[in-house]
DNA sequence: TTTTTTTTCTACCATTCAGTACATAATCCT
DNA sequence: AGGATTATGTACTGAATGGTAGAAAAAAAA
């Protein structure tokens, strides 16, 4: 028999933060000033934590960083895709998609841009770790949208003359360069622009 | 009258060594390490210089930086834009674009990616010079590639059926992305299929 | 040759930063 | 209540880092 998951009340004095709005607080600085740029003291600021209870909770900032890493990749990182597969018809999931990215990438969230492409993409090349990530996250994003554009073809409501692993990654690859393209200053209104081609390309594929 | 070119040979003590070729040193170590990564020291163990000359030839760490910046983009930033309006025909040139980015992003040149999508996007949130320079550097990139498609187009070689300025986009977005997969540890084989695969998803547009 | 100008090198400094020791507080267990 | 256990806050440390002072060297100018 497996352990049941109740919350086993654990011994000790009780945490006095919660771990994922602190998580998202760390977020936010990592995206702006990267990692080697956000400072531990900064971070335990913005998480509203002294730097010991960062290190209890988180380990040490390399840590930290992936945790973060995930806690992204969980949230929003992960809203394009929500709303592609949530939608209704295949054509307006790769709106959605790309709607979405205006949303995430413009600023208002974070850092301009997308975490993983901006920031951790720098790192991944001295942290192995933030390499695996980063992969990993390409090919699973990549697979999610396959998979919903697979189920399109199967019903009639995309063509099936282009393979759809291919048009998968063209909406990645399009949603990376979009990062790029924020991080370099594009405002919201240019994102939303982008977005509309990119959903006419991914669509006349 | 302009001063002629001619060396004004300078006053003092000559330089001992290349500007470009410390340079080319700095970008290595930029694109591997990212901005804050990297130290002034190992900057200048790997130039060759001692950190006094390279503070006097370049300024503090952020003006090396955006040297180095300048020069990569002049440099292996502009190899693939190079290979793509040297080709003959519209085709090859497209195939040659996507070629080149294989070879300057796989990791044997200096990190793996692309120093401006890798790097310089990662500082650009917090060094405004460098995201103005990251923005016009894709507005120009973008330009050189839509001058020549839209000779091609004139010339028969492409069909009008698609926006010229769209399909430089797609090429410029399709660059970034590819960088961002090399820096996620794809191989040269993996990029070159990319390579292949991005060929004809802009030739089929 | 002497002076002037610029580069180069050794050694150094002030600051910043990642990480921690230690004392204290809050909760659970018996 | 009392001991065990975990969290929190203050203050600190050793190391690394960006940047520089100042002397010596190499060239042109006088």
């Amino acid at each position: 028999m497996v352990e049941k998951k109740s919350e086993p009340r654990k011994r000790g004095r009780p945490r006095s933060f919660d771990t994922n709005a602190a998580l998202d607080a760390a977020v936010g600085v990592f995206w702006r000033e990267g990692y080697d740029g956000a400072d531990t003291a900064s971070l335990a600021a913005a998480m509203g934590l002294t730097k010991p209870s960062v290190y209890a909770a988180f380990g040490d900032k390399r840590s930290l960083f992936m945790h973060a890493l995930q806690r992204y990749g969980a949230t929003t990182g992960a809203e394009a895709i929500q709303a592609f597969v949530a939608a209704e018809d295949a054509t307006s999931a790769i709106a959605a998609f790309f709607a979405a990215l205006v949303t995430t990438q413009s600023g208002k969230r974070g850092g301009q841009g997308c975490l993983l492409a901006c920031v951790a993409a720098q790192c991944a090349e001295t942290m192995p770790e933030v390499k695996t990530l980063l992969a990993d996250s390409l090919v699973a994003g990549q697979a999610h949208i396959a998979d919903r554009l697979e189920q399109a073809v199967r019903t009639g409501e995309l063509p099936d003359d282009y393979p759809v692993h291919r048009r998968a990654r063209l909406m990645i690859d399009l949603m990376q360069a979009s990062a790029i393209r924020a991080r370099s200053g594009a405002t919201a209104d240019m994102l939303a622009s982008l977005a509309r081609e990119n959903a006419d390309m991914v669509l006349a594929r």
